[in-house]
DNA sequence: GGGCGATATTTCGCATGCTAAAGAATCCCC
DNA sequence: GGGGATTCTTTAGCATGCGAAATATCGCCC
């Protein structure tokens, strides 16, 4: 179950340090290219979501950009404050704001060809088909492992992440 | 160049999302590490980083945990306001602050025996030699791309990142 | 139909995290 | 050896980002 040895200790820091390196850089590109539509990078993600899905809820929204509702909720004062979308409060269930974006919000998101993300895409695609095939089976593989490592964690959740 | 094929695009969209699926969760594991021990995920980091390697300037330490120097500054100001470090002047280069922990902050540091990280160490372990090797090929191979893409990014900041 | 637990959103307080600009100290070059 | 460019750190202002508690509403169950 463990073949891992002592040899391949600086390939599993350099695999972090490389997921890390990926992540990071991916973020700060998206944050770059918002900026030039005066925009941080959370505001284009959220304008490039409505603009394919409009009527979102303020939780749905909160799942798809992976951060908790209070966070969102800041995000959306500000999008408001600046007129790029408009909160409504659902008919059906009037607990749910559903978010939209204005005309202003709608041009904006137009004016921004590429989706964030995009430097990735053109990376990935300097990899050949098999490479492709074997990363993604590989990181599927790993977050398999760590999905389970957590479910142990959380119900026993006293040592630390990894004790075997 | 591009043998990236409309196949692949969802393997794309799959290996994006696991690769930022890896990394949210690593930070949340570390977070919730650094609770026990009352610390914040930064400041757990901060504390381990400087039982191994005592007295590093601030610049150093930034560098260490990818993070500008007034992010550090600020976290530094609330460790010493706790009493886990201090921040000692140079005295080569009254420039620089050195940091440095205190009985109090090594304590701590003791205390925790695991790596932040760990989870993925031991996610890591459950691939094969082979796949690991694989692994660090293809990201090397990644990484090393969205270099060359962000370097000419820089040198042509006008159109999207990933325009061809 | 009234109360009670569950769900959706907001508020509050705090800790990152960034950029730009200010403040110190050093380097370097004439 | 003096001054300007450079380097190290901090300050200021803002935008996430989180957890916990407060609010509002809904659903259900008796």
């Amino acid at each position: 179950m463990s073949p891992l040895e002592p040899e391949l200790k600086d390939d599993v820091e350099e695999i972090i340090e490389t997921i890390i390196y990926l992540y990071t850089e991916s973020r700060r590109l998206t944050k770059e290219l918002a900026r030039r539509a005066q925009l941080t990078g959370p505001q284009l993600t959220v304008v490039k979501i409505l603009e394919s899905i409009d009527d979102l809820s303020l939780s749905e929204l909160s799942e798809r950009i992976r951060a908790q509702n209070s966070t969102v909720t800041g995000i959306i004062d500000r999008m408001e404050r600046e007129g790029l979308v408009v909160r409504e409060r659902s008919t059906e269930d009037r607990r749910v704001v559903k978010i939209r974006l204005t005309p202003k919000g709608a041009d904006i998101a137009a004016a921004i060809p590429v989706e964030p993300m995009e430097m990735f895409r053109a990376a990935l695609a300097s990899l050949t088909k098999d490479e492709v095939r074997d990363l993604l089976r590989i990181l599927g593989k790993l977050s398999k492992k760590v999905k389970t490592i957590i479910k142990r964690d959380a119900a026993h959740p006293r040592g630390g992440a990894a004790e075997e």
